[in-house]
DNA sequence: GATATATAATAAGCGTGCTTACTATTCAAG
DNA sequence: CTTGAATAGTAAGCACGCTTATTATATATC
C-alpha cells in the first residue's frame, strides 16, 4: 500500500518549507525582509490600497496575523498604512518607494532560489510537481476545512 | 522562461504545508498533540532513550527548539526525560505508555491526511511528487546552506 | 432615531521556530 | 590536578502563525 514514500509526505513537505523559507531569507536578510513579508509584498504591489481584511483573505491567514505582520513592516518602511475616507474601519494599505524598489530584486532571488531547489529537476516533473501541489492545495480547501469553514459556505450558499 | 508555475513554488510549498498541518492537528487536538510534537514523538518511537540534541540533529531544528518542546510534551504526559548514567549532561527522552498506546491511532490518522491531499493524483505523479521532493531537500541540505553549514563541513572534513 | 448585528482592526496570550548568551558537565592538554 | 575547549541543555527575547475577546465604525431593522 504505502511501500512507496507517500507515509512520509508530510515530513518531506515540511522539510521542503523549511528549507526554502531559510534559503530565501538568508539571501534576503540584507534588506531585512522575510519571507511572509516578502508574500504580503507581492500582494500589495499587485493591489495597491488593498485593505488588510482583503489581504488576510488573499494571503489566507487570520486578520490579527495581517496586523501584526504589517505593524513589523511598517516600522520597516516597506509599506504604509491611510485611513479609507469613505469607511473609517479600514486602512489602506500601499507599498512605499522603498518596496518599489526592492521588488523585482527581490523577484528574482526567490528565483534563485526556486532554480537552486530544481537543480537536476527535469521540466517534465516540474510541471507535475507544480500540479499535484495544485490539486493538494484544491483537495484541503475545498473539502471541510475544519467544520467552521464548512458552516461559513453554508452561510454563502444561503445568501 | 518561466511561464509554467515554477515562480509560484514558493507560495505553493508554504500553502500546502500550512494545510496539512491544519488539517493534522484538527484531527488531532483530541488528543492535544500538535504536528511539531508529532514528528518529534516518531523518532522517540523508533529510538527511545536517544538524546535532546541527537533529536535536534535527527529533526533539523536547534537544540533549544527542542528543548521546549520537549518541555510541553513531558507537561503533556508523552514523554519523559531521564538522566544518562554515564554522561550527566545528557537527557535521556523515552516515551510513556500514553504514547506507545496513542501512536498506531495518529500514524493512520496521518495517512488519512495524506489520502485526503492526493486525492485525484495518480500513482505515478505520486511517485514524482516524492522523487522530486526528495532531491529538493538535498539539494537545499548539501550545498551552502547558509556559509554557516559550509565551516560546520569543513570542521567535520579537517577531523 | 434607537437598537441590534456585522465588519475592520487590534490586544493578549500561546505554540514553534529562530539567535544569542548562559550554566553544568565532560574531555583534552599541560 | 588544573586549565581550557567542547558539548548538553536551558533562558530570554523575537517572528509569525493561531484562538479568543475588545473597540470602533457601518449597516439593517424596528
Amino acid at each position: 500500500m504505502v511501500s512507496d514514500g507517500i507515509d512520509r509526505l508530510g515530513f518531506l513537505i515540511h522539510d521542503v518549507q523549511r528549507l526554502m523559507r531559510k534559503r530565501f531569507e538568508a539571501r534576503a536578510s540584507g534588506l531585512g525582509l522575510s519571507s511572509a513579508q516578502w508574500r504580503l509584498l507581492v500582494r500589495v504591489a499587485k493591489e495597491a490600497g488593498v485593505a488588510q481584511a482583503r489581504l488576510a483573505e488573499l494571503l489566507e491567514i487570520e486578520p490579527i496575523s495581517v496586523s501584526r505582520l504589517v505593524d513589523r513592516m511598517e516600522e520597516g518602511g516597506w509599506i504604509e498604512r491611510r485611513q479609507d475616507a469613505t469607511d473609517r474601519r479600514v486602512r489602506m494599505i500601499f507599498p512605499t518607494e522603498k518596496a518599489n524598489a526592492a521588488y523585482a530584486d527581490v523577484k528574482s532571488l526567490a528565483g534563485e532560489v526556486y532554480e537552486e531547489s530544481l537543480t537536476g529537476v527535469s521540466a517534465e516533473e516540474r510541471r507535475v510537481l507544480i500540479r499535484v501541489l495544485d490539486t493538494i492545495v484544491q483537495n484541503l480547501t475545498d473539502a471541510e476545512t475544519s467544520s467552521l469553514e464548512k458552516m461559513k459556505s453554508a452561510e454563502g450558499a444561503a445568501a
